[in-house]
DNA sequence: CGCTGTGAACGCGTTCACAGCC
DNA sequence: GGCTGTGAACGCGTTCACAGCG
């Protein structure tokens, strides 16, 4: 009854549908990447382009922007390019981005805190409707106009303020917890932050992030440079 | 005539030592995964483990995990497993994150301000020595016992202070300009969370860090289940 | 003519299967 | 017997090259 709500009841197909059923993950992270760029493009003034000089901004193949592109549907134009704004729209609309996502939040500790504090993540349209954490100390507390909450809520939150989506920022020995509550309450994703991993039903999508994945990278080609120069 | 260094006339070998000149970047992303696990498991008291254990727990083929760990030495124990703390221990070093790096960031904008208030850098072995921001109205504040400076100085402090990485938090329009500061400095490899693309000398390796890529991943997993399911 | 969209070729990372060692 | 280390086989994403359309 309230499960159908990923935007407008769709009998309306525009040109922009899937083409293929699998898409390499790959693609997906590159798609944010011609977001990026091409939104620098807009604001600089550029209204279309090729692939080939997107393709040398992002420093990929031109091929490969066609390629990923090619999955989502055809939004170029022969012999002149891509409009950008257009372009934009489409990936974005191809992602399913181009709409509110409303998220919760588990962990008020420190990146917990960083998180609802800065209010990038509602630009880009995900917004953080409800914080939990299951620290008495903290439960009733408020924070950026919202109240710190006991997870065992989270069933009823969820359904009441339409969450799809589950962020775990607690310590790593409690993300497996978080997660199961964050399942119990029917949530369909989840990004987690804490730096362990976790189990959940293989339907729901989880993302990692951790933070120092690209200083470590980082580390060692600077370290591996050392040896070769 | 410094090309030719890939197989430098090793007369020591011990054993942990490179065994090949090429290494996926997707192993080291992994390599990041089974830290944080085998330092789960250590917390939890287990002292040995087969990659077919520690497979299940990251989420991967048990054959990836020997490969992965077969480019830089063999660590394991044929009949026994891998023992977590030495583990550990090897693939820091082989990452060439045993050791503190110093870093400089720029831009002490909402996202650079709560990297140097958190101390998560540090504990992991990446101490931001030096902050730096082109705001005339920031520079000379202090934050987290550090100064805030102009970038100009960048040259002299990271000689100073043995700064090797820079940490890009400006705003996208400056992040090109910090790049160059940075590299003008000395800097031998950049994390760039800004959300742009930069251009920097070739041997100066880049990683960019965008906190929504996984979150737009996410949204599109669940959008496409959404039509499936 | 220029640039997109795409089947075919390529190369690389992943997985398999087993030899080698404890 | 058990588990690692690894050459060989596989599969998939990337790149090439060109057909197709504006």
């Amino acid at each position: 009854m309230l499960k159908n709500s990923h935007g407008k009841p769709g009998q309306h197909r525009e040109r922009h549908t899937m083409k293929s059923e699998h898409i390499p993950k790959a693609t997906i992270g590159r798609l944010a990447v011609y977001i990026q760029v091409l939104e620098n493009l807009l604001r600089d003034g550029t209204e279309v382009i090729s692939s080939e000089k997107l393709a040398s901004a992002c420093s990929v193949n031109s091929s490969q922007i066609r390629k990923d592109l090619a999955y989502f549907g055809e939004f170029g134009v022969r012999g002149v390019g891509y409009y950008v704004q257009e372009l934009i729209t489409s990936i974005k609309h191809s992602l399913g981005i181009d709409r509110v996502w409303n998220c919760a939040l588990i962990g008020v500790g420190n990146l917990g805190t960083a998180l609802l504090r800065h209010h990038d993540f509602e630009q880009r349209g995900f917004v953080i409707k409800a914080a939990f954490d299951c620290d008495p100390d903290k439960i009733g507390k408020e924070l950026e106009g919202m109240e710190i909450v006991c997870p065992t809520h989270l069933k009823n939150q969820a359904k009441e303020r339409g969450i799809e989506l589950g962020i775990i920022t607690t310590p790593p020995d409690r993300a497996q917890r978080a997660a199961n509550h964050l399942v119990d309450a029917g949530i369909k994703g989840i990004v987690n932050y804490a730096p362990a991993r976790i189990n959940v039903p293989p339907h729901i999508p989880v993302e990692y992030v951790d933070f120092f994945d690209h200083l470590y990278s980082l580390a060692f080609q600077v370290t591996l440079g050392n040896f070769e120069g």
